[in-house]
DNA sequence: TCAACGCATAATGTATGCAATCTAATCCAA
DNA sequence: TTGGATTAGATTGCATACATTATGCGTTGA
């Protein structure tokens, strides 16, 4: 096997911050895009011949990164590239589930900062824009991809909490690592998700903690449903 | 400031597996026992002299321990022993609350396997053996220390998820790595979340995993109560 | 007196060479 | 032919030297 990934991205090694870091964003990137096979190894020389830097700071990008779990590392062995399962995406979204239910409760209980409210008023406004166009395009779809992020992080930092928050990033972040599962959501999937959004909101505005996490986990619960549905769907082809 | 630290382990250097995994081993257990004070900063030369090694195992150990979330890091300002406020241990329970019911539930759906349903039979006989002598001497009160990490750790196993367990250790290891809250648990509580373990375990034997889910959640949560109690007794002086 | 600059020291970041370990192919013997 | 040992190549682990960055102190100027 030779240089059969593109260039990962050679860019970032001089924006001021150290080698070790830009790295380990750069290695990231190319991991949740996919860019290497799930089971694959990741030689130290190789990367740091295409990434033109020593085996140090790679050593210690693969480090981090195998603690932010998308690697595993076996002692002498080295570093892979770590395989998850539908099995694993699902119990991701269940933990994502249990954890965003608590931050929604903690954001009802602590009350949210005006910053955050406005994030969300926009994100609510924006996506209510998007999908009264009607059928959405694939641009569209990307959008309001990103008007969803929005909305749950402007939860999580409502939550208030920096270890819930880094759980959350972690448990987010598998989910599209494995490319696999693309979830070709439908429209009507997309229209339910928004309203849940407003009445999370409204819950949490009228601090119902408790309302506020049993719509949230039941939000993020219906996003797993989906995946396991349209699992079923591509085993059974129709 | 020169050797205020005891030794912290010198020995496991030669024990088969790569320094880098026995030093990470030995630093968090010596961070954990509270050998560096929070915020302290952990110098790779005096560390690399001390364990009697040069500087890159110990850099890569302190990568893996700030992965874990025991360790800040400033790029080119190094390492920090990362400082738990009340606030912050108290979240934590609220974490592993909202991981340890979602860990029951599954237990409850899953099904548990002979080895854990006999770890959790053990766990509550000798529990009630302890309870049942009367008055906790300090050596009965750590035994039931295992004794609970057991029966946890064992509904954690059935959970049947790596990164629902990833996550419950975590949150777990945040707590004592904070010398200043050790709860003096009353005697009552103790009895109180004895009891808990029964019903619970009853609760996954008949695979009610919303009962499970309940009851594990009040249970974790009432050990935050105990602390925030604990806390507010601490500041009125009676 | 105080602020700002600059230098000296120390600590972290990176590169590189060597040692230890693993992997796989080859060879020998049963 | 097959099984196991052995050896060569490749890869990771570790140590060390050098480069870069931070930090503290002293000096200088207004």
């Amino acid at each position: 096997m030779t240089s059969q990934h593109p260039q990962i991205a050679a860019g970032p090694l001089t924006e001021g911050i150290t080698r070790s870091v830009s790295i380990t964003d750069s290695l990231r990137c190319a991991i949740l895009a996919g860019e290497f096979q799930p089971g694959e190894r990741m030689l130290e020389v190789s990367l740091s011949e295409r990434l033109h830097v020593s085996r140090t700071p790679i050593r210690e990008a693969l480090k981090a990164l195998a603690g932010e779990g998308l690697l595993d590392h076996i002692p002498n062995r080295g570093y892979y590239v770590r395989e998850y399962s539908v099995d694993d995406i699902v119990q991701a979204y269940e933990i994502r589930a249990a954890l965003e239910g608590l931050a929604a409760r903690r954001a009802a209980q602590l009350g949210m900062s005006t910053e955050d409210r406005a994030v969300i008023e926009a994100a609510l406004r924006d996506g209510e824009a998007i999908l009264n166009k009607g059928e959405l395009s694939p641009h569209d779809r990307m959008l309001y991809g990103e008007i969803n992020s929005a909305f749950h992080g402007a939860i999580h930092s409502a939550g208030q909490s920096r270890m819930l928050r880094d759980m959350l990033r972690q448990s987010q972040q598998i989910a599209p690592s494995s490319h696999r599962n693309v979830i070709a959501f439908e429209q009507l999937d997309v229209r339910r998700r928004h309203d849940d959004h407003f009445r999370i909101y409204e819950a949490i505005l009228c601090r119902d903690g408790a309302r506020a996490e049993l719509l949230m986990r039941d939000h993020v619960e219906s996003v797993k449903i989906s995946l396991l549905r349209s699992i079923s769907r591509e085993l059974l082809p129709d």
